[in-house]
DNA sequence: AATCAAGATAACAACGTTGTTATTCATTTT
DNA sequence: AAAATGAATAACAACGTTGTTATCTTGATT
């Protein structure tokens, strides 16, 4: 049913490794033949047969993600330029949503050349490891706790980087506003910074527990901590999610940004620039996670046991200084307690 | 370095055909012998090679899905559910989350038995058919508008559903809340739906547009609804993301649900009943529609001609009476305009 | 003891590619 | 004119499976 280049061999009256070398442009073959061929192939709607090519090649020039099927707008964002990275290196991207467990059984079916497994704070994933399959894997965000390559952001080097920049501006009330839930070591990882930085400076750390990223929690929690008498004059924000809501909490209250109140939030995401204030950021920029995590994984899925690649990266977060920071106002500043 | 059959059968002093029949647990082959190569293949960390068994078997026992990057919780649930049925049958699921045509080029790279194409009203897609490729196709989401297969909830009807319970439960101002996007063909289907109810019954449509489908949204529009002097005894909410948002706002305002105000949801899915205040639903249940999606892709890619099986299905839509719906409080309603 | 059946295993072709080696044929070189 | 060269193409093996066919045992039947 299908075409194959025996079929295209027999119409161009050529043998069938001719019209390999032609559709792969080898210099073997003549001019004249390899546009006969191509037109052909092209006519006769001659698909590849990747199954055979994988045969003989093995290489598959896929990578399979194992992706907790997430509803958080950041991951979601860095997956997607992940996968316009990797087609430039021209590998396709192949997503399962399975658990990680039965994902790589998936994998381990169809053979990508490597795996990218995203931390997800819901999957007890540790006690599965290692796990089986002969694929090479790459964990992102989570640091330390696999024995597998990972890939991840200094994600407390960034919160400290947002408090010295609060407190350089004179800011001493600084609320963080993040998820604490059990489990979730990403955030962990970010609340002990950001009260280790602010011990260090002899403020006092105001930690703003919610229960999950989701923006309306960011904007319930926000309308508690400013509504209160002694309210902050700086938020750090825990996410983009989080982010939106406080902006809208504080439009509610009539609050102005950055005036009387400066928010800088994680998340490095060009959509940070596009809310109706720009907003001061920290974190790896989204794009260059994803370049980072997809020249990894080209690497891994090369299996040339290369040695000398670097398989531990942690990327160095930056702040990028946007409309909704400024010095604190003298006169709406609150008393440290 | 990869296990194949002629490793195990070296190991095992048999030839490869016989490991490849005690492998798939043949007669043909002795019941110890068996055992051996089945102990053996264990132990060597034996993992069929897919690209092999997909040339000869011309079967890849995948599923190729079309996920257009989605972040609301239905299709969410429904990709889920798609899932695991379709394991039930033996085949796996992959994701692209790639643009349609590319999609498409990944997949005929790929080669999975079947595509399944989401309806994205992001997507053109109108104009690129028919899609380069020989791979069969079921859409989901939008009757009549493909050539190819599909299946799809009567939306229309399910509203009515949900207009005619209120009507027989007193109600005469019912607000629907729902997407009124521009292109979105599947929100607009129950809207036309709402109107035409309304109409016919001499009720006087209040419809309550807004940009997208985030809980947030449905919170701000359910404020502004719900706070204005003549609101409505009860709300049609056009999905479960919608409805909570509806559900904070009547809280924030102190309304009783369902003695001050009604609430019928469309979306039929498990968490409606597990809200705080279980929630009136019209929809098809999504374990259904995943059974049927799974049933029709199956039989799409088991190639058969099999000529006869239906191919353009619309499932019927069920009310599902919870605690948000009750008769209309004479007192509390208003006079219809 | 020679023949037959059957049960068990081995051998082989095929799937659609790629890469290597062999063949053909026209040219150039002697 | 015979030999050497080189370009173009053909032939073939290999990848790891599956399914069909062939071969070899072993024990039962005559």
């Amino acid at each position: 049913m299908t075409v194959t280049i025996k079929d295209i061999a027999q119409q161009a009256g050529v043998s069938f490794s001719t019209v390999s070398k032609a559709l792969r442009n080898s210099p073997l073959v003549q001019e004249s033949t390899k546009r006969k061929i191509l037109l052909l192939a092209e006519e006769m709607g001659y698909r590849p047969n990747t199954a055979a090519q994988r045969l003989v090649s093995k290489k598959s020039w896929a990578i399979g993600v194992v992706w907790p099927s997430v509803e958080r707008v950041t991951p979601s964002i860095l997956i997607t330029l992940i996968n316009e990275e990797l087609e430039k290196y021209n590998y396709t991207t192949l997503l399962s949503m399975n658990k990680i467990e039965s994902a790589i059984d998936v994998f381990n079916r169809f053979q990508p050349d490597a795996i990218l497994i995203f931390y997800d704070r819901d999957q007890s994933f540790i006690e599965q490891m290692p796990y089986q399959t002969n694929i090479p894997i790459l964990y992102y965000g989570i640091s330390g706790l696999t024995p597998y390559p990972t890939i991840d952001v200094l994600r407390g080097k960034a919160i400290r980087l947002a408090v010295k920049h609060l407190t350089g501006l004179g800011h001493r009330r600084i609320a963080y506003l993040g998820d604490m839930a059990h489990s979730d070591l990403l955030q962990k990882e970010k609340i002990a910074a950001y009260e280790e930085e602010m011990k260090s400076l002899d403020l006092l750390p105001g930690i703003v527990p919610i229960q999950s990223m989701e923006s309306h929690d960011g904007y319930v929690a926000a309308i508690k901590l400013l509504a209160s008498g002694k309210r902050p004059t700086a938020i750090i924000s825990g996410s983009y999610d989080l982010t939106r809501g406080i902006i809208r909490a504080a439009a509610e209250l009539k609050l102005d940004i950055p005036k009387q109140l400066s928010i800088v939030s994680y998340d490095h995401i060009p959509q940070m620039a596009e809310l109706e204030l720009p907003i001061t950021t920290v974190g790896v920029e989204v794009a260059e996670i994803a370049r980072r995590t997809a020249e990894l994984l080209v690497q891994l899925a090369s299996k040339e046991p290369d040695a000398g690649i670097d398989d531990h990266i942690r990327l160095e977060p930056v702040l990028t200084e946007r409309a909704s920071t400024c010095r604190a106002d003298e006169g709406d500043m609150g008393s440290e307690t």
